[in-house]
Formats: C-alpha cells, structure tokens, sequence
DNA sequence: CGGTTTTGTGCATAATTATTCAGGGAATAT
DNA sequence: ATATTCCCTGAATAATTATGCACAAAACCG
C-alpha cells in the first residue's frame, strides 16, 4: 500500500483549512488530490476526527477549521488521544515563564498536540488551553516550569 | 405555532450542551423534549448554525460544542447569565498559580460557570477564558491569585 | 382593515459524514 | 520464512445533517 504516509497528509489537512475554504469533505479529498494526495472521504472523515477539525457556519456557509479553543485539564480521563511522539512533527517551540509553559505549534495544530500533552496526565499541570497555534499550560505554583519544559523535551526526542 | 420563543429554545440548547453528552441532533430532541421543548431535527439543524456550535470528536465519540469561547475581559454582552450558585455543580477543581487562577469543571460545562464568574466582575480579575472544561482567569500582576480562589470557594459554598 | 412580506417550522429528501467490513502492507514474533 | 498482530485504507452503506418546498403565524404597510 503506498502511502504518502499520514503524517505528511495531516499536515497538508491543517495546511489547507487554515488556507482555503473546505466546506465538506470532499472539497478536501479534490483539494488533497491538487496536492497530489489521493484518499477517500471516509479516510478524510478518520482524519479529521484526529485532528480535531470541526465544521462550522461562516458566513451562512459551512467551513472546516480547526478549533479555537479546546482545553483540556489533568483530570480529563478520554482514551484514544494521539500520543506525544505522533504530535512531535507539529511543536516548534516550547518555553515557559513564571509558572506557565508556552508550546508553539504548526498553525492550527495546537489542540491536537494539546490534546496528547493531556494524556499523559502530568502531575505538574494544572491545566491546559489551546488556541490555533499555541498552547498554556499552567504548572503547580511550587512546581518548576523549567522543570516540565525539559520533561516534555526529553519525551519530544 | 406553539412555542416558547425561539430565545428560550436556544437557551436551553445552550444549556444541554454544556451540561450532557449531545451526540447527535437527534440526541438534542430527546433531551429538548424532556424540558417541554418540542422541534425537529431540521428546526435544530438551523438552531445550530445560528447559535454557531460544533460538532466534535471528544474522547472517541462525537458531542456538540460551543465554538464560542468566553474571552470576557469584563466585556459581557450576553444578556442571560447563571449565578454562581446555580453552577457550583459543575465546578470540580479550583486552583491558582503565579497570577492564574485554574478552574476545571464538568465536561462542557466551562463556558457556562465562566460567565457566571464573570457576572462578578471581580477587579482582580483581568481577563477570564474558557474552553470545555477549563477555565483560566488571569489576575491582576500585583493581587492575590489565592485570595481570588478563598473568594471563589466562599462564593461557591 | 386587507394585502404583502418576513419569519419560523415540519415534512420529505438530498447531501454529507461516520462506520462496518474486508483486505493489504508493515512490523514483530515463532 | 511463516505466522501473528496491528495499523491503515477503500468500498459500500448506515447514520446523520442540511435544505427545498409549502404553509401558517406574526409583522409590516398602504
């Protein structure tokens, strides 16, 4: 089977709703194939479930996107999260200050890698906010967010 | 044309929401329904669009969400508000750090007690945003996040 | 007032999305 | 190598959502 593998073709999913107008999701397969990417609506369906797009009204007119905000906190217990090393290739930068650690991601990728930084259920972070490219975590007043900036290097390879 | 305003209706979708598990349109007429409330799917289909909700993926399954995200900096223009005690049910978890106070509520229930804290209008209290289940209100750089959380928990009972 | 427009809704159905099922490929184990 | 398992996908289809149409109620207007 080739594959053009997933990763590469989430990565053009984000790309092309930040981008352009994606009102269903076959307007995303013809815009993927455009790009050289050939997959089935029902794969698309499995993708943006993942990536955590939602379709939205704009303009009296429906549009993917990936979400403004979502959260998530320590005590969120959902399963089936991607995991940190899957999210990996969407962080570019992660620094913190005071007691609040600032990860930039790719555009509209931040509730994604949100979403696996909450599954691993730190015992530091209070909780979690994403935008579109950026994510707060809020670390334990005693706690050192330097600390937790290196934990999540070291888990990031 | 029995009803009881269109308002209401969307008010209480709100509410459902935020408070249960709403995984499909149909999902919403059930519970509508034990509230007195009587529409279609399609009527809810519109409802939808208009009150700009999405549908997304949470823990593997689908529910219905508030796209909006509850960026009052004091700025409430929603005209409708809860009150504190009405939804200290939902309030799990509160917790500080440096100038952030960290709120963790029920599942979708965030944006709701976010406005309701709102409503104060505590001075300390320079911004508030809400996601799902999060929320996180920043404070004044030189005021007490801990005597913001004493006041919150006396509020709250 | 009577006529016209606007708004909101249900019904039926089209359009879109999610999922079931089967199979292929890659990785791992035997 | 062969078998086993896991992951990813397409095809077909089930499930869900959006909308064209018709109509009734409310709002507007001469």
């Amino acid at each position: 089977m080739i594959m053009q593998t997933r990763e590469e073709r989430h990565r053009k999913i984000l790309e092309l709703v930040a981008d352009q107008y994606i009102g269903t999701q076959t307007d995303l397969e013809i815009a993927l194939r455009k790009e050289g990417v050939r997959v089935t609506q029902a794969t698309l369906s499995r993708d943006i479930r993942e990536l955590g797009l939602v379709k939205i009204a704009s303009g009296g007119r429906y549009r993917y996107a990936s979400q403004k905000i979502i959260d998530s906190s320590t005590t969120t217990k959902h399963s089936m999260h991607a995991s940190l090393a899957s999210v990996k290739r969407f962080v570019r930068k992660i620094d913190w200050s005071g007691t609040t650690v600032v990860i930039i991601t790719d555009s509209g990728a931040a509730a994604h890698v949100a979403e696996a930084i909450d599954v691993l259920e730190l015992a530091e972070v209070l909780g979690t906010v994403a935008g579109d490219n950026t994510i707060f975590l809020v670390i334990q007043r005693d706690m050192s967010a330097k600390k937790v900036v290196k934990h999540l290097e070291s888990l990031l390879g």
